[in-house]
DNA sequence: GTCTATATAAAGATAGAC
DNA sequence: GTCTATCTTTATATAGAC
């Protein structure tokens, strides 16, 4: 399959909606109206349908991911700046909603497909942040860096869900809050 | 409507589907098979269909939730110890999913529906999480209390829903690593 | 309270014209 | 590359028998 700019639309119009929605909630109808065309013509661009196209832009997504937290944390040699730019970086992508992700959507896809997304789940957004914590921790938190890692993906998710509703400050602000608590209640 | 055995199990087996895979996902076939009857004798119990079945199953968690919440938080002094009350009570429900709720399932059910479980949500998570935070921290973080029980709830959440993937800790034990990061952090 | 049968709508998917 | 038309399946929902 050629990689157009027809293509690219579709693929990046079902990237949004996919990463907002779940997939489940979003029909190849919305896609296709967003994109400014009838839902059957996505089966020129994507002939496999819907669970392939999901799994096709998520892969896409968990790769920019990875490299995106990857440059950020390499940019920096201290474990506050490395996760305030892993923050940074990851509230300035739309969110990505690795829990709805793994609990929601991917039961529904086949074995097969799933078991690939989780695998790339897995080295895009917790290794990457596992890394870092190992080695800017001391010691004794070696156990907990899956833990760790975890949470603090977690704790991102959950600003980019909630901006305004429980906050007058601004992402980055929330982040570095919750940064400072992070590295002074593990040092 | 009476609220009989039958009826009963009709709601508790929704709200433990809906619970577990959101509302879009989870279909009136779903629930009536396991139930042990057929999707049309589900209008006998629940007239005005799969909306309205939703939005009541979920405001009677959540406000179990509120009470549940109160309680553990009730009855401790410290914040370290009703912070863990609330983890333990939390971790030993099934996994609430505030965040996919708030993004996915609410923009699929009517404005009117999605308001009201927002408040109850908020009434129900945040605010007791909130008050303790304020009264259980020093005064500086009395502005973050938002931030800071989104980020417990978060976290909470996250250790739900990643059980033995990526730690082989229980979960109470996590709770744990990261209420002592919490506290230590924010002191 | 639960059933069968059916109406209605929406979704994924395919065929073939342009 | 995109369209119209159509098929098939699945979902919510209603009507009426038992």
């Amino acid at each position: 399959m050629e990689n157009t700019e027809a293509r690219e639309r579709v693929l990046q119009t079902a990237e949004r909606l996919f990463t907002a929605k779940g997939y489940a909630a979003v029909t190849l109808r919305d896609i296709a109206n967003e994109v400014g065309i009838k839902h059957a013509s996505l089966y020129y661009h994507v002939p496999d349908g819907k669970e392939a196209l999901f799994v096709e832009v998520t892969e896409r997504s968990l790769a920019r991911h990875q490299d995106g937290l990857s440059s950020a944390i390499k940019a920096h040699v201290d474990l506050r700046s490395q996760l305030q730019a892993a923050a940074y970086w990851l509230l300035a992508q739309p969110a990505l909603n690795f829990t709805r992700m793994m609990q929601t959507d991917m039961p529904a896809l086949s074995d097969e497909s799933a078991h690939r997304l989780r695998i790339a789940a897995r080295a895009a957004l917790i290794e990457p942040l596992q890394n870092v914590l190992r080695s800017g921790l001391p010691a004794h938190h070696a156990v907990n860096v899956g833990i760790l890692a975890g949470a603090f993906l977690s704790m991102m998710e959950g600003i980019h869900s909630l901006p305004d509703h429980y906050s007058d400050r601004s992402k980055p602000e929330m982040a570095n809050v919750l940064i400072e608590m992070f590295v002074t209640g593990l040092r």
